[in-house]
DNA sequence: GCTCCTTGTGCGGTATATGAACAAATCTCA
DNA sequence: TGAGATTTGTTCATATACCGCACAAGGAGC
């Protein structure tokens, strides 16, 4: 079925990329195939072209994707106008209330981290432009959650693997459904230790000239240095402030 | 001419998508062919797949790229043990020097940042893991340079443009081969604001267990509180322990 | 209204995907 | 250790989908 403007083949290139996951470094031809869901001659001329291209190295046994890869992302974030606008605001957030600052716009079930300042560390995984976590469970994904509206929201939590990280982390759809009403109403999220033990993190929507949410900014921090309860208290204000000082820029 | 292992088409694709630079974050058909050299019947049907799956949006005249595209920089980012070893160790150094430190590798006439622990912001340009710099003028590039060795250092240096960012740049061929042959003899290179006015780095090698070099380290520090004079005797040291520490988790 | 540039669409020739069959390596178990 | 079993990599023929050209249609600018 030649659909008349769909490249079969483009497609599962990029399929095989996305083959490499987070455990998965190096690959031989036959585990891509089956990650990929494609024919082991389909994947093998892939992974050959990557590697023709630079893209991927070939030691003849496994396939590892070089750094040039990146520049496929890259493209997105020095092409989009929103991590370059965000950023020095991010910067001056981030060391005036010592903690670390993130905008993340939301991609599927997940967020997608599109610029960060970052403090000292307190996450034991390591966030950077591009990094993903799951919407459900995170500040940033509840904002961006909330701004969808009711059903596509409910669409998305269906979507979404509802698996507990913490025992705080909230899994059933109607107590999500509840809580995103409650941003939705508020105007900001509050996370506490629901995707990491000792971590709580408040967001606040960002919307464009036009009034359209189209990201999230927020600020995390450690649960034993500022509990959830004072996270408003302390840092709704200036998210505040940044959200408004960006609203005249974005588009 | 079919090479019976290479799929023009994903080839083509790829080229597409790196189409998206630095200040075209939308771009028409037409654009897109010009610059990516492909039929504009073929840069159709590539933005359409792309759009379909999600990777890009169309707004009927525009084409700009989603987020979901740093899905497959990020493969690489996630999924390669350097950056994920290093960082722990560049969020100490960057915390005990008090400045910026940044983690790169050699991609042709570029390096790539893959892992950053930023301190206040010294640069007009935003570093993040992604980020590329070309390599002649850049602490960690004059590193990773001179670990190539002569021939293959000149045959990269022959490929890249080399103009002059600031007064101080080094731009002739000889100078830098000079330098490079320093770099190799005293195991590190210092920058003085031949990048930016005001920015001063040094960079050690990072080897591995093989002893092959892999990647290089850096500090930048911002030329006015730290001479470039004395970027050595203070930084040289740190930067030192880091490499040796990492050099047998390395592969 | 005219031109110029851009976009959308069929069509033929050609390169590409497919799936099975073959070859080579790796594993398993005595 | 060695032979069979299993997985893996590669090759080949054919049916198919893709490429690029040429033409038609829609806007933009003057």
């Amino acid at each position: 079925m030649p659909d008349g403007d769909f490249l079969g083949g483009f497609a599962k290139g990029l399929k095989v990329i996305e083959a490499f996951g987070e455990n998965t470094p190096k690959l031989a031809i036959s585990d891509v195939a089956k990650a990929a869901g494609l024919d082991r001659a389909t994947a093998r001329r892939c992974l050959l072209t990557l590697s023709q291209l630079g893209y991927a190295d070939y030691d003849g046994k496994f396939f590892a994707l070089t750094p040039k890869i990146l520049r496929l992302g890259h493209a997105y974030l020095s092409a989009t106008p929103l991590p370059q606008l965000v950023q020095p605001c991010l910067d001056k957030l981030s060391a005036e209330v010592g903690q670390s600052a993130s905008v993340s716009v939301l991609d599927a079930t997940e967020i997608v981290y599109v610029a960060r300042a970052s403090q000292r560390r307190v996450m034991s995984i390591n966030l950077m432009p591009g990094s993903r976590l799951p919407a459900y469970c995170a500040s940033m994904g509840r904002v961006l959650l909330a701004a969808l509206g009711e059903e596509d929201a409910r669409t998305i939590l269906n979507q979404t693997m509802l698996k507990p990280f913490t025992p705080h982390t909230k899994t059933e759809i109607s107590v999500l459904m509840k809580e995103l009403t409650v941003v939705r109403l508020q105007g900001f999220a509050i996370i506490d230790q629901e995707l990491e033990l000792g971590l709580c993190s408040i967001a606040v929507p960002l919307t464009n000239g036009r009034g359209k949410i189209i990201a999230a900014l927020n600020i995390g921090a450690p649960a034993a240095s500022v509990p959830a309860g004072e996270m408003a208290g302390r840092y709704l204000k200036p998210l505040q402030a940044v959200a408004a000082a960006l609203r005249p820029i974005l588009y």
